[in-house]
RNA sequence: GCCCGCGUGGUGGAAUGGUAGACACAGGAGACUUAAAAUCUCCAGGCCGGAUAGGCCGUGCCGGUUCGAGUCCGGCCGCGGGUACCA
């Protein structure tokens, strides 16, 4: 056999899978079924390490689940819709449309040299109007069942290009292309009533025993459940009462003022007649809309010069604050402030000179609080001033529920449960999203457009000339062709709706789309029956709570509107969350101060070609923005897919973040080689059986299999490659028989075949394999082949290990500690000492306590 | 700011509460070769030591639980992800 050629055997193998049509998934009864999906991919124009990494995961799970009996479904969509689209429209001319399928084109050609084992008969874009009509149609049904709705919302304006700006385009503030501070502005917008499930989406975390603990809990404080207390402050000047809602009631008594949000009605109110409150107002506006920017904004805040009663004590006055870090989308966009107790509200007391009141002290300390509030623990009992008892002991959580029952006996408050998960607001200004498919009529108002109707497609062109994107703003705003149509009520004009959605919506029934993806409805029941849910979902864990909480959502919706069954209220049985690969940033300053990214390709010594230095910013998730991007291409294009395969899955754990470097893959190559040479020489090997290395050989098999079963079935992809190391380098050095020598060589071939599928189909091959190792069915480890008869056992003294001693493995615990306290080492650390006690651990360790 | 992670040799990393550093990369020494490449063998956490004798130190920092802690608990520091219009 000639030596290891990546390209050819590559090729061929794949054309072998082709013709056998192995991956195409059918529904069938006579195996159970299985559907591992890695999250589908933004056509950016090239794949990335990232979603090779992602891609080779789910593809080891998809061809493991293959030879262990399965029925499995394995496909690939693209993520089409989306902003890069249009920025790119913007920057270079051309069409979202254009650029988008481009790109699909080239990152299907990048993807397909991989040798993934994917259904390709199933691949859609989102941006296919076969696949955002059915979207349209899931709208409309969500509508007529109440779960989509319109209100008003805030988002980030631009005022000088006079257009709504994504997050990511606020930078320090400021429009990214314009430059001007950003403000926030309401818009009518649609929603999904998400919140109408916060309880649920709650409760059936709990269901998911098979996701990462860690992407529960960040849900779970997503959705952020709380009981709180909520009562009305009356107003001196008799005036409609101010409705607060607050977690900690127990410190009522320590109330310094009342704090309104800038949109709050009553805030809104004063401006009307007040200069002062509007110019205030205008002031709170400015900035971006993300939490992030608004808890990290300095705190403002204006005294509106009305009073309050404290609900405990009305002769106690309160004045009323408007203040900007108090948000209108969470509870009732009134608080009343306890600076002792929480520390925004103390420096926002200590920065406007307002009073402090202690009503909590630490057990121990009686100091008032200064400039460090004392924030008392749910769990631990503190001092409490109350109005009760005066002072008694208490935990906050007791004072909590005192205050609340005490409310709701004297009538002035209840209790209330509050969810921080707000409603899903899926408007966006733009053009290159799925339309909203309903139709603004002077007459009847907003109305469905009609499902016959669908899809409402995207204009290509407006009456012959290219949609320009050179100018802000949305272009479906100034379409008239596309925009003026009849009302599908009554007939008259009307316009179309001009928000296109969020691109989440997108991505969150798309899992189910797979399982029938030609189909005239958005599902279809028996193709959705059979396959979901989803046995596997692989993808990043920055998708840990929007896109996994939208899809659990969507789940839900689309059950309600018939078009998931029952059992796919939770889409995904299992999930794993990749680490991101990351990569330095290479940025200089353009003329303006703007930053200008480099790719690291650009980028030798700290220096672009040119000689400019770099700015290195220290690694971060690869993205396209960034440009802190590496090409897999090239490495395949060197070494193979099964190098590049293989060398993504060894060495980092698949949970963690990873960081590129180039250094490495042609390693890989030499071991793939090696195997491969290896594999020659034993399949025309001629040795004779030798019992004993022929037993030594077989038993390190049999734990191979062990090992990389395991490793593969916990996603322990790394510690399967160590293990298929070691038994290579186990197999190089046997002396065994050339029979035991074969077996060994044809189960390695079949351990490899997840990870390397080629180059395995070759050895299978090359070692006589009937089929495709790809159908071969997974070898079983010999329970019996993996005990060892004795084993080591270190001996520490005082928890330090001093020496080894080696007995059988099931030497009772008296005779393992006489031998251990023998040994010389022992004795000698013992200096002399009588042992006060023995640990044995059996098979494990000896623990000698002086 | 808030929520969630992560931190182990020169590097990537391994280690059900039980011998820290498996496996690999880069490195060093050697074999083969006219030579190189390729391949093969061996070495390798740090410090003391001639040592493959023995000892001390060592998993971001400080403390705790335990016979025993990289692992569990508390408090810090640093980095990363998310923060509702990036996907």
């Amino acid at each position: 056999m000639s030596r290891y050629s990546a390209a050819e055997i590559e090729k061929k193998w794949q054309e072998a899978w082709d013709k056998a049509g192995i991956f195409r998934a059918q529904r069938s009864k006579d195996k159970p079924k299985y559907y591992v999906l890695e999250m589908f991919p933004y056509p950016s124009g090239r794949i990335h390490m990232g979603h090779v990494r992602n891609y080779t995961m789910g593809d080891v799970i998809a061809r493991y689940k293959l030879s262990t009996g399965h029925n499995v479904l394995h496909p690939m969509g693209w993520d089409a819709f989306g902003m890069p689209a249009e920025n790119a429209a913007m920057a270079s001319g051309g069409h979202p449309k254009d650029w988008t399928y481009g790109n699909i084109a080239d990152m299907r050609g990048q993807m397909k040299p991989l040798g993934l084992s994917i259904d390709w008969s199933r691949e859609f874009a989102t941006c296919d109007v076969e696949y955002y009509g059915q979207q349209q149609a899931l709208f409309l049904d969500f509508l007529d069942k109440g779960l989509v709705y319109r209100k008003n919302a805030v988002v980030n304006w631009d005022p000088v290009d006079m257009t709504v700006l994504a997050n990511e385009q606020v930078i320090d503030g400021k429009g990214w292309r314009s430059g001007a501070e950003v403000e926030r502005r309401e818009l009518t917008q649609w929603f999904f009533k998400i919140s109408d499930f916060s309880e649920e989406l709650l409760e059936a975390l709990e269901t998911l025993d098979d996701w990462p603990a860690k992407v529960r809990l960040m849900q779970e404080n997503w959705i952020g459940k709380s009981r709180g207390l909520q009562f009305s402050f009356e107003r001196t000047d008799g005036g409609a009462p101010i409705e607060v809602y607050t977690t900690r009631p127990d410190t009522l008594l320590g109330a310094s003022f009342v704090g309104i949000s800038p949109d709050h009605p009553l805030a809104k109110e004063l401006a009307d007649g007040n200069a002062d409150v509007a110019a205030f107002r205008a002031e709170c506006t400015k900035g971006g809309t993300t939490e992030e920017a608004l808890e990290k904004a300095e705190k403002l805040g204006l005294d509106t010069g009305i009073k309050v009663r404290h609900p405990l004590n009305p002769e106690w006055e309160l004045p009323v604050w408007i203040a900007n870090f108090i948000l209108m989308d969470y509870g009732t966009g009134a608080i009343f402030a306890c600076p002792a107790h929480d520390q925004r509200d103390l420096d926002f007391c200590r920065k406007y000179d307002l009073p402090v009141n202690d009503t909590f002290f630490a057990e121990s300390d009686d100091t008032p609080v200064a400039n460090e509030a004392f924030v008392p623990p749910k769990t631990e009992k503190v001092r409490w001033v109350n109005h009760f008892t005066g002072i008694d002991l208490a935990t906050g959580q007791e004072a909590i529920d005192a205050t609340i029952e005490f409310a709701e006996k004297a009538g002035w408050g209840q209790g209330v449960t509050q969810f921080r998960l707000r409603d899903w607001g899926l408007s966006r200004q733009r053009y290159w999203g799925c339309p909203i498919p309903v139709v603004h009529c002077d007459a009847c108002g907003v109305v469905p457009e009609k499902k016959e109707n669908l899809p409402v497609e995207l204009p290509y062109d407006e009456d012959g000339t290219p949609i320009d994107f050179s100018i802000p703003g949305n272009p479906l705003d100034r379409h008239p062709s596309w925009r003026n149509c009849t009302c599908p009520k009554c007939g008259a004009d009307a316009q179309r709706e001009t928000d296109t959605m969020d691109t989440f919506v997108d991505s969150s029934w798309y899992f189910a789309r797979f399982t029938a993806p030609r189909a005239q409805t958005p599902t279809v029941a028996e193709d959705a029956e059979y396959w979901m849910n989803v046995d596997q979902y692989i993808g990043g864990i920055e998708h840990a709570i929007l896109h996994l909480l939208y899809s659990r959502f969507f789940a839900r919706a689309m059950q309600i509107c018939g078009h998931l069954p029952k059992k796919a209220i939770e889409p995904f049985d299992a999930l794993f969350t990749q680490g991101m690969v990351t990569h330095e940033i290479y940025q200089t300053r353009d003329g303006k101060g703007r930053p200008v990214y480099h790719l690291p390709e650009e980028v030798t010594d700290g220096k672009l070609a040119d000689g400019t230095e770099v700015e290195i910013i220290p690694s971060a998730k690869m993205s396209k923005s960034k440009k802190n991007v590496v090409d897999p291409v090239n490495i395949i294009d060197a070494f193979g897919a099964d190098t590049a395969r293989w060398f993504v899955l060894s060495d980092s754990p698949p949970e963690r973040d990873v960081e590129w470097t180039a250094a490495g893959a042609e390693a890989t190559f030499k071991h793939l080689s090696r195997v491969h040479r290896l594999v020659s020489e034993i399949a025309s090997d001629g040795t004779p059986a030798n019992e004993a290395e022929d037993q030594a050989l077989l038993r390190e098999m049999h734990k191979a299999i062990h090992d990389v079963t395991g490793g593969v079935e916990s996603f322990g992809f790394n510690a399967a490659i160590a293990k298929l190391y070691a038994f290579t380098n186990t197999l190089a050095k046997s002396k065994a028989g050339a029979e035991a020598k074969r077996e060994a060589a044809t189960v390695l071939a079949q351990l490899m075949s997840p990870m390397t599928p080629h180059l395995s189909e070759e050895l299978w091959a090359t070692l006589g394999g009937e089929g495709l190792v790809a159908q071969s069915a997974w070898p079983k480890a010999d329970e019996a082949m993996l005990v060892e008869d004795t084993v080591t056992l270190p001996i520490q003294v005082n928890g330090k290990r001093r020496a080894e001693i080696s007995v059988p493995k099931d030497m009772d615990k008296a005779e393992v500690e006489k031998i251990a306290l023998t040994q010389d080492a022992v004795q000698r650390a013992m200096e002399g000492a009588t042992p006060k006690k023995v640990i044995v651990v059996p098979g494990r360790i000896v623990n000698v306590v002086i």
